[in-house]
DNA sequence: TTCCTTTTTGGGATATCTCTCATTTTTGGG
DNA sequence: CCCAAAAATGAGAGATATCCCAAAAAGGAA
């Protein structure tokens, strides 16, 4: 079946560090299908093929598999978008890119962007990570005269619930491929980009980048 | 102590539907402090200082007790927003009108406002109903020229998402009580409204309004 | 008061969960 | 191949959940 998302090409890793990997991918997938607080650590163990005390090895309890998880998710992805944003400078282009690949890559891969997406909501910790990126673009923009607006919590807040709204229509199944486009633009005009260039920007064709999923390290 | 929610001022009610009142109000509070799926229906019970099994009397299960309160202080809030709402018939002014209001009204009462947050991401259904309200201005904005945006399915989902991380704020601490003006304020920006009006309106007084709290009908 | 209906009660059968620990299995260096 | 260290196992103690049900209590009309 599936390759799993922490243990994709782990075969390589100790046999520890697997059967950790199989406990990860276990936890992001029931967590993205019955949510956090359903799901036991009796069925974590169980869908990954490990006896029940094995989980007691590799985590202390439950919180401490959700949080390692949603840690290398989060992590990851903001890796993957700032690596593909080198060279950028224009902050009306990093922030629409900022948006859609984080929606496009998110959703490419549902089981991993649901989990994602209920460990943002559930661990408001990790909206302040994710928090820290954004704001030093909102600022550039301002900076740059391209954002008429003032950095603030709310601000941050907002745009960033924007995103999960999009990522959640997408994994939802109730919006199209292009709603990452769409967000993106609604934010810009929201950031005081005339609409022409929200328009423009928002939509132009972005090369692709796979998902690449990192294992959990250090 | 507090009168509850549901059963406020329901001395008049029959003995059952004082009951269910009763239980509708410490599930309220419970949700809210502790989250769904954290609250057992014995605790529920317990505080409502009825039996265990009085419980399954009124509800067949922690669903439905769930998705009653859900309704309930739905229907509650879209009626009020609505009766505070007639006679405005220009659209900037009803779609930043719903959106202050509903943040402050529900983050009046805390407790209510962090269960009605929870049923809106947990009961995706809920934001249906509320976003068949919102449609209408939407469209009416539109007609009426002051609005620049199509009126899709991802713009409403942004839109709510925006009053929810409004709402959220205010009730984790993070934001200050005009937070709702801000938001609007974003919001109509958003959807093309001139930064200088968007903030004339955003940010007017609004005459006061306190949440009354409607009892389970029907 | 009396009697029938509605509502509440609380004990308990059953299920599931968390977390521990003595024991077995696997691994990999020498 | 051998053996100590590392990893995994799974039974089970104890806590807590759900939901049922026979019996008690409360309500209300005559």
């Amino acid at each position: 079946m599936s390759n799993g998302l922490f243990g994709g090409g782990a075969a390589h890793l100790g046999k520890s560090a697997r059967t950790r990997a199989r406990l990860m991918d276990a936890a992001v997938e029931l967590f993205a299908r019955d949510g956090f607080e359903a799901v036991s650590v009796n069925e974590i163990a169980r869908r990954a093929d490990v006896a029940n005390g094995t989980f007691y090895v590799h985590f202390r309890d439950k919180d401490a598999i959700a949080s390692q998880v949603a840690l290398a998710m989060a992590g990851g992805v903001t890796r993957q978008l700032d690596e593909a944003m080198i060279g950028v400078e224009d902050a009306v282009e990093r922030t629409s890119m900022a948006t859609r690949r984080f929606i496009d890559l998110a959703s490419s891969v549902p089981d991993w962007g649901r989990a994602l997406l209920r460990a943002l909501w559930t661990f408001q910790g990790l909206r302040g990570s994710v928090a820290t990126h954004l704001r030093a673009d909102l600022e550039r923009g301002v900076a740059q005269g391209a954002f008429d607006v003032e950095v603030d919590t709310v601000l941050i807040d907002v745009f960033v619930s924007m995103v999960m709204s999009g990522l959640f229509g997408r994994l939802s199944g109730s919006a199209a491929p292009d709603a990452g486009c769409r967000v993106a633009e609604l934010q810009l005009r929201m950031l005081g980009v005339p609409a022409a260039r929200a328009r423009d920007v928002a939509w132009r064709d972005l090369p692709p980048v796979s998902l690449r999923l990192a294992a959990a390290s250090d």
